[in-house]
DNA sequence: GATCGTTCCGTAAACGTTTCCGGTGGTACT
DNA sequence: AGTACCACCGGAAACGTTTACGGAACGATC
């Protein structure tokens, strides 16, 4: 409630003195800062947001663009809020505030994320979960606005994106299998459009290459429960000789979808068939048997979204680029591929 | 990027009579208007939020408080998230921002809250996950700052709560049971010191009266997997003629890990046991068999704390008072329970 | 024809900061 | 002794809005 002019008053300096002092700007007496650290201290100041960012022409605030009904649709709700958690620890380190849009239908219009930018004179914009195609997206990637998306590959003057290093995941998965004797490794994938299901693919195509796998079996699905189940039960229809002794796929949900599939198909996890899945979803650790999955460390891939705006901000994106940033997986052993 | 005297200008008339066309005030000529509306849809005017915010002194934005570290310990991520979402529509159309605000170790002390929402000018802050015995929050409400508990339960001048009618899903659930023919059945609590455990129980006891049954059988929990296990051990254990047909499981996570205690006890869910949850958690959907259970509506719950902020932000907190808003559960059938 | 009320609009003062510009006093150098 | 520099600080002008106040034009009323 206290405005820097009281501060000022009870010290008797001027308020640009104070500003400077509390500013932490060299010109101004060490004796007379200690004094105007008191004094602001005791009565409680508060710098006004609003004011500060009237007159320097930013906020020291970035915006979260998140599309609502994707989120709902795709079920990624608790990784998505994990990562929101890392977001605000690294923006509160950062002494940066956080602050939600969504634009909706009412004030759409391929220029309506710009514009609210520019309205709170927001220094960037993190994007989860908007289609990369959006025009409103392509707005702000076309724009010098600092933007980075998260697992959505985008480009621009000052955009770019983190994800988890989806194909050393899928690799990590692949060599696991392997070391647990397997031979014959089939995977289940995701729909193909999308980036995280794209290069899981290519982590498990890598990874048979560098085993020295003979065949590639692998069945396609779209990341939820249903296509996890019919690829289970279409691979469970293989003769005994022929079927994969292990198989890796590219979501938990999915995984389980699969899980249940061998099931019908009497056929028991692990011992008939191992089973590793990706993202490590809440259910993985709820279910018999628990689900091996690779863990994506959500903490860090806020950080790194954090970070990289953060350095997008305020760089020339003529002399040099930043490019994106890969977070590493981890893998999770629980009983679903047996081996302990 | 244009400002309003730019507007001004473009129309001949002063940057008063462009502030008061846009903001609806009837003192304007409605031609005026009409030109004036104009004139700022060509030139893209958006009125800048800090500027605006600093001669209103107050910034038409609600702040959210959540502790992170109390979500990642109690796992309610996908929950909240969902809420999240109901809570940011209905801030939309209320034509509300949303700011998060998480304050930790450093800025700690019993009014951090309230120091960052006068520094921000919130209009009140929506509050999720926070221990509501924590002095910071006291603080908050003991204060006039408009402020809504979101399952947990807080008073005071300006502040109430809203959650799910935990305990008439409690009865739903028991109902449910009742008419599958179910006469001995237990149920599994949370914590009880927790506000929704404490509920559900007394919807389990309310039911239970209602409905006739002759015995209680109360096993206490904590919400997570292991004590689900540990109380479905237990019942598990009893002769089967005394042993309950079915369990009222507070949360769904011990419903799953009480499922997982029967399977090891060789009972078949739901022949043997039947077995309702709370909470319609993600996994719920992913087991077999799937968890028939009482969901909370997720969006119903944001829009409810948003209007119930919105209402005690202009109230007289002398003449009237707004109490608590509870929001209904629907129970959903799936296997659990048989019976379809 | 003076008075009054209405409708509409412009002038200017806020709001609480940051920062440019200039000024003062002191020290070091020529 | 004059000049130059430096460290420190104050005055005042911004920043982009909203709104209190006053005034002009006009019709209606006495």
């Amino acid at each position: 409630m206290a405005g820097i002019r009281e501060v000022a008053k009870a010290c008797g300096v001027s308020v640009a003195t104070v500003s400077r002092a509390l500013n932490g700007r060299p010109e101004v007496n060490e004796e007379t800062r200690r004094q105007v650290r008191l004094a602001a201290e005791i009565l409680g100041y508060r710098p006004s947001v609003s004011a500060r960012a009237l007159v320097r022409g930013r906020s020291d605030a970035v915006g979260l663009l998140w599309d609502s009904a994707y989120e709902t649709a795709g079920r990624r709700h608790p990784f998505l809020l994990s990562v929101l958690v890392g977001i605000k620890q690294a923006l509160d380190a950062a002494g940066r505030h956080l602050i939600l849009l969504n634009v909706e239908a009412d004030r759409v219009g391929p220029r309506a994320y710009l514009e609210t930018a520019a309205q709170f004179q927001l220094d960037g914009v993190l994007v989860m979960g908007v289609d990369s195609r959006r025009p409103a997206l392509c707005a702000v990637l076309e724009s010098e606005l600092a933007c980075v998306g998260f697992d959505v590959p985008i480009s621009g003057p000052r955009a770019t994106y983190v994800a988890s290093d989806n194909r050393a995941g899928a690799m990590q998965a692949m060599r696991h299998l392997y070391g647990l004797g397997h031979r014959r490794i089939a995977t289940i994938t995701g729909p193909l459009s999308m980036m995280p299901a794209e290069l899981r693919l290519a982590g498990y195509r890598d990874a048979a290459e560098e085993l020295g796998l003979e065949h590639e079996y692998v069945y396609s699905g779209d990341f939820f429960l249903d296509s996890g189940y019919t690829c289970g039960a279409r691979l469970a229809e293989l003769p005994p000789e022929q079927r994969p002794t292990a198989v890796f796929v590219a979501g938990d949900e999915m995984a389980l979808g699969a899980i249940h599939a061998f099931a019908d198909a009497g056929l028991s996890v692990p011992q008939d068939i191992a089973v590793v899945g990706f993202d490590d979803i809440e259910a993985a650790d709820l279910v018999r048997p628990a689900l091996t999955t690779i863990q994506q460390d959500a903490h860090a891939l806020g950080a790194a979204a954090v970070d990289t705006l953060l350095r997008l901000v305020d760089h020339d994106p003529a002399t040099h680029t930043i490019g994106p940033v890969l977070t590493p997986t981890r893998l999770i052993v629980r009983q679903s591929c047996g081996g302990n």
